[in-house]
RNA sequence: UCAGAUGGCUGGAUGGCCGCUUGCGAACGUGGCUGCGUGGGGUGUACUCCGCGCAAAGCGCGUUGGUGAGAGGAAAGUCCGGGCUCCACGGAAACACGGUGACGGAUAACAUCCGCCGGGGGUAACCCCAGGGAAAGCGCCACAGAAAUUAUACCGCCCGUCUGCGCUGCAUGUUGCAGCUAUGCCGGGGCAAGCCUUGGAAAGGGCCUGCUGCGGCGGAGCCCGAAGGGGCGAAGACGAGUAAGGUUGAAAAGGUGCGGUAAGAGCGCACCGCGGGUCUGGCAACAGAAUCGGCAUGGCAAGCCCCACCGGGAGCAAGACCAAAUAGGGACGGCACGUAAUCCGUUUCCGGAUAGCCGUCCGGGUAGGUCGCGAGAGGCAGUCGGUAACGGCUGUCCCAGAGGAAUGGUCAUCUAUCCGCCUUCGGGCGGGGGACAGAACCCGGCUUAGAGGCCGUCUGACGCA
RNA sequence: UGGGGGAUCGUCUAACGGUAGGACUGCAGACUCUGACUCUGCCUAUCAAGGUUCGAAUCCUUGUCCCCCAG
C-alpha cells in the first residue's frame, strides 16, 4: 500500500461537515472523520484539517499543538488512512504535554475505531438506499446522528 | 566590600532522523499563454473569432534532486503619528466636533525624543510632573463652621447715649408688704500648704493663709458726700468704630516680631512672601538686582469654558484585475401578437411603451482566483557637523512573505541556572530545565508582559595605602 | 483583522464629584397547630492598578474580561 497524498482542509464548511461525522477522542486529541464529498474526492488522496480552540492557550500554544498534530498525521494518516476521506484533528489541553509516542498511539487507536464506525455507517446508508422509500423515516431517525 | 542610580547589548548551543514556505539555477513532464505554419467565418488588406498541427526560445504549471534564506524586543495591546489605497472636495477662512498644551530644537509626523526652565522627592548619583489661562464669564466647594467669595450678617472687643439695679409670692393708682438667696459680719468644724514647738524624724499642739460647707445676724448694687449729687461695677436697648480673636474645615483673605491704638487694623517699621513697571543675563521659557506698591488675586479647567496650535472621511476584509453555476438586467434578430389587455398624449383617428418564447451578443457582479506584498523615512561600518536627539557624505549588504495561516516535530548531548545529598570546601553525584511570547500591508513611537546573562558610567557608606 | 459598546450585592437594576439605594434571593425572629402569605431585622457589591481632586462608582490613563458590527 503506497503512501496517500494529504491535502489540507481550508473551508469552514468542510470542518462543520466533519464535526457531524464520526468522532472519537483520546487523552491527547479528538478525531473527526467523514467521507470526502463528491466534487473534491480524488483517488489516492485524503484531506486533513487541524483545529485548536482558545481553550488550549494563546497563539503560541495553539500553533505548537497544531504542529504536533501535523507531525503525527504525517506519520500515521498517510500510512493507515483510507482514501476519499476527510480527517479533522482537534487539539486538547493535553496535546501539548503528552509524550510524542503516546500521542501516536492515541491517534492510531482512535483512527481504527473511527474507521470501523464509518464503514458500518456507510454500509447502512447503502442498504437503505437499496431498500427504497419503504420505511425511510425510521431509518433516518435512528441513523443520521451516527 | 556593601548599598544604590543609570545606559547599552543579548534573549541558550550542537548533532541525528522526518517535515513546511520561498528565492535561484538544472533535468523531466505538460501544452495554458506566447511564437510559427495552416483551414474556415466576420468583410478584400489590417484586425478579430473558431479549429488543427509543429516547436521548445520566452512566460507559466507539476515532479525530482541541488543550493541559499526563513519570527520579536516586545512580532502583543491597538493608545498615538505617518506612508499607501479609495471616496468627497474650486481656493481660503470661519463655525461645530475631537485632540495637544512651559520654552527652544530634532523629525515625514507625533501625545515621541533631546536640551533647558519651573515645581516636587532623595544625603547623593538621580527620579517624578496633562507644566497655558481662575483680575473674560458660568458652575461647584457635601458635613462642620460666625462665615466657603460682593466677605460681612453673628459672637466678641471698644466708645457714646438711654434705661435700670437679685428672685418669688400677695395686694395695688404711684408703690408697699412678706419670704428666700448672693456679696458682707460673727462663731465653731473639716481639708491642704507654710511657719513655730523638737537634738532629728514621726505623731501631737499652736499661729497664719486658702478652699469647703454648717449655725446665727443682716439683707439688695458698691464707694464718696450732711444732702442735692458724683464716681465705680454689672445687665439690657440703640448708635458708631474694629477685623486682633471666635474650638470648624482640605481650604478662612498676606505670615512672624516690635511699635501703635479707646479697641484695633500694613496704621508704621524689620525680615519673609506677593504684585507692577525698569535694568542686567538668556533666542526663549525664566533667573538675578535695585526700586515702587503696602497687599489687591481662596481652590477646582483629567467641570463648562477662554487662548494658541493641529486634524476632510474611511480603512489592505482599502483597492485593482480575471471570472464558473444560478437568478436577474440591457441590446439586436426571429417567431407569436400586431384583432385583444393596461398606461400616456382630453376624446375619435393615429402614435408610443409594457407583458410571451427562442437565438446571438454585452455589461454589472457572487463563489473562487491573481495582484496589492516586500529596495525600505532599510540594515551595518567609517567619517564629518551638533552638548544631544539627529543630520550630511562615503562604502557595503539584500535581510520572512504565510493565507484553517509556513518559519517546525522528535530524540540525544552540552550549558547558564535551580533543588536535594555528600564534601578533604577544590568539588562530586542524582533530579528538574529555559521568561514573556508567534509576523498577517508597511514604518516611527508609546504602553503593557517578562526569567536570566554580559559590558560600561556614576553616587553614598565603610576599610586599606 | 478592523470598528464600536460595556463591567455596581448571589440575580436584576438606581445613584448633580459628597453616607453606594431598591427589588428578588439567603439567614434569623414574629404571626400560625404546621406550611404559604404578611411584618420586622440582618448579611452581601462599585472589574484591577495608578493619577487629578479636600474627597472618585462617577473624571483621566493603563491593563483584564465580556458583548455587538463588518466578513
Amino acid at each position: 500500500m503506497g503512501r496517500l497524498l494529504a491535502d489540507h482542509l481550508r473551508k469552514r464548511a468542510d470542518f462543520l461537515r466533519a464535526q457531524k461525522g464520526v468522532r472519537r477522542s483520546a487523552a491527547g486529541l479528538t478525531l473527526e472523520i467523514c467521507a470526502t464529498p463528491q466534487p473534491a474526492a480524488q483517488d489516492g488522496h485524503i484531506r486533513v484539517g487541524f483545529t485548536a480552540s482558545r481553550k488550549v492557550g494563546g497563539a503560541v500554544e495553539r500553533n505548537r499543538a497544531k504542529r504536533r498534530l501535523r507531525a503525527a498525521a504525517q506519520a500515521i494518516l498517510t500510512e493507515q488512512g483510507i482514501e476519499r476521506t476527510d480527517y479533522v484533528l482537534v487539539a486538547r489541553t493535553a496535546t501539548l504535554t503528552r509524550p510524542y509516542d503516546e500521542l501516536l498511539k492515541d491517534l492510531a487507536q482512535i483512527l481504527a475505531a473511527a474507521h470501523v464506525k464509518l464503514a458500518s455507517q456507510t454500509a447502512k446508508l447503502a442498504a437503505l438506499a437499496q431498500e427504497g422509500a419503504g420505511d425511510g423515516d425510521d431509518a433516518k431517525r435512528s441513523d443520521v446522528r451516527g
